[in-house]
RNA sequence: GGUCCAGUAGCUCAGUUGGAUAGAGCAACUGCCUUCUAAGCAGUAGGUCUCAGGUUCGAAUCCUGACUGGAUCACCA
């Protein structure tokens, strides 16, 4: 039990016996006290002088006296500011608890809850390389599966990967027009980025072609269109000519794009590609070879890359084998009355009530759309895994599309529908606003990771430490700590903000960053090594229950809550918690480390006052490199030796 | 227009069942390497918590209404 839910059930005790009150354990508020004030924890009274009938003062003796008197093993003393009833722990209880857990490197964990989790996360499509939006949803997805992990859950990391449809098929008829045969092989680029480049030659060659049709309908010519389309594009076109349409930017902009989009699907590539789509639906052993080749170099691109980034799956589902399933749930729907068609044999959901709109489920002519996928997606996971839960770990412009899922699953009466989450997380933009591919401002994945662990380089070239590592000792670190740099600045920020990620300015290393902290563990391992403590589990234990200086017991203070703060980023799907929390434990250490007297350390191991403190703070420091490991590892960064 | 999300120091962000004088990092400035690693420590300065009301002992936090930015409302995925 954590010392918070101690305090807690004590106060509810102190609360019952003083005043007769029962109340929920969790309406006690606790707070950690204020650094200006005495006590590590603080009971805040004011609620409780409605049945208490005195001042908050009053009240806040009262139930310190009671405290004390009543659980000397845990509260030792207190003092009453205004409403605040600020608590001094018994150092021997702290001293406890450092003893019971210091040599554990995996205190605070849970143990196993018998509960099964599903984290869908990466899920790429197999047309390019990954970029930065995608590496913030990998990290997340690890972190949370990770997190989950810690809490007692079993997990099952899933990727979804989206290898067919009309994006791949732009790769491959560039590939078919262009590339004269060119593979990773000969080419030397790695796999995904081959194929990428040619998805930007087609978009390249898209964007050639559409221009002339773009200039003929703003010319009032419609000659690349017919029938309904050609009535469309005209009465766009007419609108564009409306002066009040003209002033209003948004509104222009918009008919622009939808008449861009209609001309788009007229140029002859993009027929093309579409009947490559057909060809691939219809099995053509021909598209569907060249798809196997083309999508095995990304596979290989992406293994390349999720293997630097320390990211894995336990099972990967593809949807050119899932995107037929869902049919037989719309079916079952149909029969249900839960879904109805209409007169063009189009399935559809009302879910007006719902204050939503109607949805398509399958197309006149039968095929199935986004939502009919995920749909059998989502009863085909459940069916190979019977998961309590099943997290989506999808960017927030799909909020909606979730939100309708997990409705239309729980019309239909699935048992799936219950545990979809959808971890909504914001898009990374640049300073300039989104990245977007067809204008070529994506950052690349690959890149930035490369750039990250070359300032590492220089970062540890320029302290002039380490002259004795070898070449492969020095890559290693240059990677664990640019990839720590990396993951803890997308890691950091709350999940459901969007961030800004400036290429100009390079990723920090100092402060509020993963070098930060793995610094701090590489000092402590370092204490470790000048002592010559290699195991620090038989260190003698400390008996001077009485003394323990204020960031000694600041720093077990801090280690404690561990196990609270883990729970914390469960219950909020939120890595940053754990990176803030690891963050302020490394910074607690660098303030115990470097805290000086009269020239000489306050806290010094090496030359510590007496044998028996030179214990204490070993424990202290070992429990505090355990716990910065085990943050960093629900982060997906390593901590070095020495760096 | 409907729905959802966000708005806190110059910048990037913490601040979660409503609690004390709103905190970090970066940038700026001042100190600290003969002493366990200066990727560090100590300090100074920096705030109308977007605005206006409301709820109450108490509001950055809850409610209402504005304003600003974003996402979405596809027979795309």
């Amino acid at each position: 039990m954590s010392v918070v839910q101690s305090i807690r059930s004590a106060a509810a005790a102190a609360i019952k016996s003083l005043y007769n009150q029962d109340i929920p354990i969790s309406d006690i508020a606790i707070n950690v006290t204020k650094p200006e004030f005495e006590g590590e924890y603080t009971i805040v009274v004011f609620s409780f002088t409605k049945f208490s009938r005195q001042k908050p003062e009053e009240t806040g003796k009262n139930l310190g006296d009671y405290l004390v008197s009543h659980f000397p093993e845990l509260i030792a003393g207190f003092n009453v500011v205004k409403g605040f009833l600020n608590l001094g722990i018994n150092n021997a209880y702290w001293i406890q608890y450092l003893q019971q857990h210091f040599s554990d490197p995996h205190a605070g964990r849970k143990p196993a809850n018998g509960k099964k989790v599903m984290v869908e996360y990466s899920s790429p499509n197999t047309n390019k390389p990954l970029h930065l939006g995608h590496l913030r949803n990998n990290f997340l997805g690890y972190s949370i599966a990770e997190i989950l992990k810690a809490n007692g859950y079993e997990v099952i990391k899933t990727n979804l990967v989206n290898d067919r449809g009309i994006h791949i098929c732009k790769s491959m008829l560039a590939w078919q027009l262009f590339a004269h045969g060119d593979t990773p092989e000969s080419t030397g680029i790695k796999g995904d980025h081959l194929v990428g480049d040619y998805y930007v030659k087609f978009e390249t060659l898209l964007k050639e072609q559409a221009e002339p049709i773009i200039a003929r309908v703003l010319e009032s010519d419609f000659r690349d269109f017919d029938g309904a389309e050609r009535e469309k594009v005209e009465k766009l076109a007419a609108l564009l000519d409306k002066p009040e349409i003209q002033q209003d930017k948004e509104k222009s902009g918009k008919i622009n794009d939808e008449i861009k989009e209609l001309a788009r699907n007229k140029t002859e590539i993009m027929q093309q590609a579409k009947i490559m789509l057909q060809q691939w639906e219809a099995g053509n052993p021909e598209v569907r070879s060249l798809w196997a080749t083309m999508n095995g170099w990304v596979y290989d691109g992406f293994e390349a890359t999720y293997k630097r980034l320390g990211i894995d799956f336990d099972k990967i589902y593809y949807e050119s084998e899932t995107y037929l399933l869902g049919k037989d749930l719309v079916a079952d729907g149909l029969r249900k009355g839960v879904l109805f068609r209409k007169e063009d044999n189009s399935v559809w959901i009302d879910l007006t009530a719902d204050g939503l709109d109607q949805k398509l489920l399958l197309r006149g002519d039968g095929t199935s759309v986004y939502m009919t996928q995920d749909l059998g997606t989502a009863r085909l996971k459940y069916d190979d895994y019977h998961m309590e839960q099943s997290i989506y770990v999808v960017a927030d412009e799909q909020n909606y599309h979730f939100k309708v899922l997990k409705l239309i699953l729980e019309k239909l009466g699935e048992p799936a529908a219950d545990g979809v989450y959808h971890l909504s997380y914001g898009m990374v933009e640049l300073p300039h606003g989104r990245m977007k591919s067809r204008e070529g401002t994506v950052v690349d994945a690959d890149d930035i990771v490369d750039e990250m662990v070359n300032t590492a380089a220089e970062h540890t070239k320029a302290s002039g430490k380490l002259k004795d590592f070898s070449e492969s000792e020095l890559q290693g670190l240059y990677e664990m700590i640019g990839l720590g740099a990396m993951k803890f600045f997308l890691l950091r920020v709350d999940p459901k903000k969007r961030m800004i990620f400036n290429p100009e300015e390079s990723i920090d290393f100092h402060g509020f960053t993963g070098p930060f902290i793995q610094y701090a563990h590489a000092r402590i391992k370092s204490i470790m090594r000048e002592t010559g403590v290699t195991d620090t589990r038989h260190l003698d234990t400390y008996r001077h229950n009485d003394s323990l200086l204020p960031m000694e017991k600041a720093l077990i203070v801090l280690n404690e809550q561990f196990g609270e703060v883990l729970e914390d980023a469960q219950r909020e799907m939120s890595p940053a918690t754990i990176a803030n929390y690891a963050f302020h434990l490394a910074q607690q250490f660098n303030s115990f480390y470097a805290e000086k007297a009269g020239g000489v350390y306050t806290y010094s191991i090496v030359n510590a006052e007496s044998e028996e403190k030179k214990n204490l703070r070993l424990q202290i420091i070992t429990l505090t490199a355990h716990t910065i490991a085990q943050c960093m590892q629900l982060l997906g960064i390593s901590v070095p030796e020495r760096m």
